[in-house]
DNA sequence: ATCTTTGCAAACTTTTTGCACCAAT
DNA sequence: ATTGGTGCAAAAAGTTTGCAAAGAT
């Protein structure tokens, strides 16, 4: 699996989570350890993160962190804008950061998961607009098919 | 629903049951009451099918028919490429025949179901084929967003 | 007669919720 | 002090599975 490595090299992790804390604070929402943590592991992260995957990052640095806790706190960090989720179809929904903006492909054979650019569905996104006045959420769900190396 | 309502079925209903029926046995698959009563329910179905939705169709003409039955009959009936089912996004799926090909546009905020044409999205197919290598299976996972009503 | 399908119960996976306690502001 | 967050247990919701009995060929 050498292939897709496209990875950004994080700028500073560091001044990254700080930023998303303030915008938190901005919000007037809490800054728990929970809440720190759960940020560290998003901003951290290199795979793409299930919440029960998100909780064991989280367990880490902070045994007694309960599942439910990183369900309930992903949702409040989703109204506020600074996280996201997408549906990889078959019930699993991966988690990320709001300005991590890509697209998911998704092989049904290997399960590998391959970003794309947006710029990749706009020409959907408009033609879905014009046709049916119906606006496409497009990091919300996946794009299910199979990959290049299992076709 | 009475009996009387129950029993009209549409004549060519009859027939493409009849054609689909056919198909199992060609491929030497058991013709079960089960079966039949599912694919009649499958044939005769408006809306978008749930496998509970289907279970409670086929329970009104066979009570005893178990929700894990419809499973199993489906699963077999999707190896046997005469059903198909299309992740929804927040776990759900819904089930129909093969041959009813079209793509799904599901409206986050009223849960409309649009239909729209294959072609809509086969400029979407030929551009990550060419650029990616990748083969989407369009009828596999429904498109999310806002419909025109909602925005 | 054989081999598949079915009903049932129970497990499994992912996500949600009620409640009493604890922590951040 | 107040409001909101957290741990835990338990429940939903959707799907899968083991097994013995029933059914299709």
């Amino acid at each position: 699996m050498s292939r897709a490595e496209a990875e950004k090299i994080p700028i500073d992790d560091v001044d990254r989570l700080a930023q998303i804390v303030d915008r938190l604070r901005t919000k007037s929402l809490r800054i728990t350890s929970t809440r720190r943590a759960l940020l560290s592991a998003l901003v951290g992260s290199k795979r793409h993160m299930s919440a029960s995957d998100l909780a064991a990052a989280v367990q880490a640095a902070q045994p007694d962190v309960h599942l439910s806790t990183v369900y309930r706190s992903l949702e409040i960090l989703e109204q506020a804008g600074l996280v996201d989720h997408v549906h990889l179809g078959h019930g699993r929904a991966i988690y990320h950061l709001s300005d991590e903006l890509h697209q998911h492909l998704v092989c049904e054979s290997c399960g590998t998961v391959i970003e794309v650019p947006d710029e990749d569905l706009s020409n959907l996104a408009s033609t879905l607009d014009r046709r049916y006045g119906f606006a496409i959420r497009p990091h919300h769900f996946a794009v299910l098919g199979r990959c290049a190396e299992c076709r």
